[in-house]
DNA sequence: TTTGATTTTGCAACAATGTTGCTTTTTAAT
DNA sequence: ATTAAAAAGCAACATTGTTGCAAAATCAAA
């Protein structure tokens, strides 16, 4: 059995499910996202990809699975927007991902705790709630 | 009465208070701030403020702004950091600002709601919480 | 399997954003 | 008024993100 193999197989699935060519970029790129713990920023996959992509490339990709709903934007206090896999939930443009992220202060590292559902939030009368960020900040399993 | 007065000397005290030097871009950005009802991004602050004074001056007042706790940062999901009046309860370096913030999905404007306090969380075990940032989307008071 | 339309990539040029070192100016205390 | 310390301004640079277009890869058809 060969588990590189079964991986292929798996990321071609996922880019079949959204109309999307299967091309060595985004092969790669879903590669990263699949082999991570955490989320990953622009600059890790540029670094870790980047040698053989063009940026622009980097760029266009990920804006194409964040449309797709295959990944998903994580906000933080810093300039830095984090992305990571969604869960299968997710589909063209709308993303269900109502759970909580992690950041953790030691190492940086960005989590999602798909386990931890955003709690309702009461908002003042004249607010209209239409979706819910939660990022938690603190020191994470291996930095404790 | 001149309100203009008073305003320029609580803009002095502020300064003073956080043993700031009182000068003509410190004093200028903060009142952009209490002039303001949401949270400014660095660009919104160069457009107002920035015929006036060097990109590189209102990047040196933001951040010494924030190292004196009287803005904190607002996390977001596109690449736009914002900035938001602190309440007195922020002293250097360590910010209280428990509350929620908003994003409205149409007018793009960044508030926040002091009187909204994050909920706890629990976290997986292996985790520990320092700081909770909630940032909840939808319409404004203005926009519905 | 080859062909051909369509999509994606890479390149180049550019725009915007953020950073650093150094000189001049301003501030505030004497 | 003088002066040491702090801040502003300037220039140059680094990083990050965007756009248009030509070349290459993908995929569906014959």
């Amino acid at each position: 059995m060969d588990t590189g193999t079964n991986t292929e197989a798996a990321i071609a699935r996922t880019l079949k499910k959204n109309n999307l060519s299967i091309t060595e970029s985004r092969k790669k790129i879903l590669q990263l996202f699949l082999e991570q713990t955490g989320a990953l920023a622009h600059g890790d996959i540029e670094k870790k990809a980047g040698e053989k992509f063009d940026r622009v490339t980097v760029y266009r990709t990920l804006q194409t699975f964040v449309e797709k709903g295959i990944i998903h934007t994580i906000p933080t206090a810093d300039n830095s927007i984090r992305y990571a896999l969604c869960k299968d939930a997710c589909s063209d443009g709308h993303h269900h991902d109502h759970h909580v992220h992690f950041v953790c202060t030691n190492c940086k590292k960005t989590y999602c705790l798909d386990d931890v559902v955003t709690p309702e939030i009461k908002l003042p009368k004249d607010y209209t709630a239409e979706q819910v960020e939660v990022v938690v900040e603190g020191l994470c399993r291996d930095c404790r």
